[in-house]
Order: structure tokens, then sequence, then C-alpha cells
DNA sequence: TCCGGTTTTCGCCTTTGAATCGAAAACTTC
DNA sequence: GAAGTTTTCGATTCAAAGGCGAAAACCGGA
């Protein structure tokens, strides 16, 4: 049997602000300090051991870059394998993408920084690929999935959401059409409190939360539905 | 470094006719003639060799149990990890899925048969799962891009297209809806050519085709998309 | 206390695309 | 030519998203 290494990657991504009411979207990079590639940026991740699965895996190689338990989301993405995608022996890697909901800040190690998707450092073997796979898979599930709440705080205004949302989206988003699409879907819960307006005053707003924490498709606009034999 | 096994397996699926005017999605099976799970039905594949990556691979061990010129689609669809999901030394495993346009009807090895999937025959390890995950993939492709030219021979009337999109929905398809939803997306383009009626009679039909054969997402129904700008 | 400025919220309307229905068209066989 | 079949097409309804502006709820300062 052919034998061949195989790691798991991760591209954690959070929308964060830089300066105040700049937020972007950003991911978890770590410099390399050793050949190969020595000074680019790599995606955290690592081998696969013998008694794990992938899932496990990437949670416990995580684990030394951030806290895990700030993960709101994990999921595969792709598998890459091009025999020459990193140098010497092959290796095989799966990559995941993970979400941090932007109200947390983890603790770094001193080689690990947080980086503008739209705006990468050198990055080494194949990860810019991978990291903009991730950037469309959460751009496209935000659309058709509740996914947005593992970007958001428990509780938010709609006009932070609305910044969550246009950050990740990458354009400008309707806060009147956010709040009239995701409470359509039933996505939305009231708290019944409000937050108490800036400096600047204004109506203060009224919280939210997702009421659902759990994954769950929207169904993907479900064209072509069976017929609903309605009269 | 650690070093284990990696497999491809590919869920190949086609909408054929079994009795004439009952079509059922069907998928590409081996029977094991040898231990372990002798007599089970599996996924065509097998370990990934040296020099090709995944893609190759899958396309390469499909070679042996059918023309692969005849594979209208492969795409990736998800790797399995299980520690246990084979028994003896680890392998992972990368699933595909790959379609078959209904007007083919591949020789087949004596031990590889076709299977409707929602009468499947005794699988071997995780390989039901792998065949249910490939059909809500194409389901729900189907839906939101124009996968369908996968499935459906270069020409067709639109009765046999709501046939194919019936057996590989799983619920009853209008053709008056189908034609326009397809139509106004720009997914059909008359031939300009006419079927002859059947025995029974009646208003022949026209003939369309796919009007691109490269897979295209039609837009996942771009819910939450930029504003327009108009006014 | 009143008033302008600010931000949120809400209702109404438009736009887009999909689902439904029924009638017309084009062919068969008898 | 009449009856029966099947396809095709237009008109209408329905659902959900986007756009716009007015009303609501707060601020600070005159």
């Amino acid at each position: 049997m052919n034998k061949l290494g195989h790691e798991v990657l991760a591209a954690v991504l959070q929308v964060r602000s830089r300066s105040p009411g700049q937020l972007s979207l950003e991911v978890l990079l770590w410099q390399r300090a050793r050949e190969p590639q020595v000074g680019r940026w790599s995606l955290p991740g690592g081998q696969l051991q013998a008694d794990e699965d992938i899932e496990r895996s990437v949670r416990r190689q995580l684990a030394e870059k951030v806290d895990v338990r700030q993960l709101s989301h994990v999921e595969q993405l792709a598998t890459f394998s091009a025999p020459d995608r990193v140098p010497g022996p092959r290796v095989i890697a799966t990559a995941f993408l993970g979400l941090v909901a932007s109200d947390n800040d983890p603790e770094l190690p001193d080689d690990t920084q947080w980086h503008r998707v739209d705006a990468l450092p050198r990055t080494a073997f194949d990860h810019e690929a991978i990291i903009l796979r991730a950037r469309d898979r959460l751009r496209s599930k935000l659309s058709y999935t509740n996914l947005g709440f593992a970007l958001a705080p428990p509780t938010f205004t709609i006009s932070e959401l609305r910044e969550l949302y246009s950050a990740a989206l990458g354009h400008r988003v309707s806060a009147t059409n956010l709040q009239r699409v995701l409470s359509r879907r039933g996505q939305l819960t009231t708290t019944g409190e409000t937050a108490s307006p800036g400096p600047t005053g204004g109506r203060p707003a009224a919280l939210f939360r997702f009421t659902c924490r759990d994954i769950r498709v929207t169904d993907p606009v479900a064209v072509l539905r069976p017929p609903s034999g309605r009269r």
C-alpha cells in the first residue's frame, strides 16, 4: 500500500475591527521561522495522528494557536492533493473553514497574527488558494444559511449585524433588508433589551440574537420545488 | 511523519430506465469477491498513486469500471477519515461525485452493476453514506446551477428533461415551470428541430440543448445581494 | 422646554423570479 | 373531419427580496 502524509489545515476567519468602525474579514496566520519558506505566512494545522479523524485533528491542531472554545463553527472545505504542493515527501492536505465570533479576541502566540483577507501577506505553499476558498464558502453560506450566528456576538443590534455582514460579504448591505430577510426566515429573536445610543444620540437600538445557533440551511432557495398540489 | 493509505472513491450517478418510462437515479457499484466484506457492494476507487493528484486518480480508477469519456462531470465531495472506517491498516478516503448522461449505457465488467439509489443493496464500509451525500449534492446543484447538462443527452425535449429532473430530484416536476426557469436563466437553446411524436400522436416536441456544458452557478439565488444603486 | 440633529424602526411599494392554470397549437389514428 | 394526445405559450398568481421615506426615540444645546 502506498503510504503518504496527511495534514489538516484551517482557515480561521473573523470579522475584526482594526481602527474603530472599520471592520474587515481577517484570517489567522503564523509566520514560518524555519525552512521551507522561512518568513512566509501559514495556516495553522499539522499532521493527522493515528487515532483521530480529521475533524478531531483540526481542533487539536488549532488548540496550539487559539482557544478552541472560541471557535463558533468548523466545517470541511476540500482536500488538496497536488503531488508538489509542498516540497519534500508528499503530503495531502484537508482544509477546513473555522469561524470566530466578533466579540472574541483570543490570545495568540508570538508567531501568530490576524491578516486581512483582502490584503494577504506572502503566504506559504497553496495556502492562499485555501484562504480564498474559505472566504467564498463563508460568503455563499451567509446568504442561504443562518451561519451569521457564527460571526456575531450573542446579542447585537441590526446596525452591528449589518456591519458584520458587510465586512464578510465585501459589499454594502442594507440594514432594512437584512432585518427583514433574517426575521422572515425566523432567524432573529428580539431580546426585549435595547442598546444605549452612541455619544451622538439617536434612537436606542433593539437587541437581537440568533434564534438558533446550529447551522441550518434556509433551503438553498428550493427552486424547482415539488408542485404544491394546492388548489 | 505519520504515513497512511489514501484512496479515492467515486459515486457515479446516472438516470436510467429499468422498465420503459420508469426512470430512476442509479449508482455504479461492484460486488466484492474477496474479504473483507465478501458479497457486499462497493464504490469504484482505489489507492492514490505517488505521481497523481486525487482528481487524476479518480479518473484512472474509474477507467477500470467504465468508459471515462462518458463521464460528463466529476467533482470532489468530501474526505472521510474515521480511523475504523475500513478494517486493517488505516485508509483515508476522498469521495467524488461522477455523472453520466442518460443516453450512455457503458459496458460494465461482470462484477459491476447499476443499482437504484433509493433501493441500495448491502453496501460495504461507509459507502452508503457517501452515495447519499452524492445524491444530495446532485439534487441541490440541479436547483441552482446548470448541472442538468451532465445528466441529459446532447439534445432533448422538455418532456424528456422533465422526467430526468424528476427522477434525479425524487419528486414531480412541472414541465411548464422547468422550461421557463431554465430558459429565463439562458440555459436552454432551441435547436430548431422537432422530435417525432410517439405512437399515440400529439404535437411534435421541440428539441433543445443546454446552452453551455461547463458547470456554471446560476447565482445561488443571491440573497443579500449588493445594493443595485439604481434609483 | 423646545428644537435641530442623529439613529433606528417600520410600513408601503416595486421588482424579480417561480408556480399555477388554461387555452391554443400541432400532430396521431379512426 | 372528429376525437384524442401531447406540447407550447401566455396570463395570472404567489413569494421573497430590494428601495424609499416617514415616524419613533433618543441626544445636546439654546
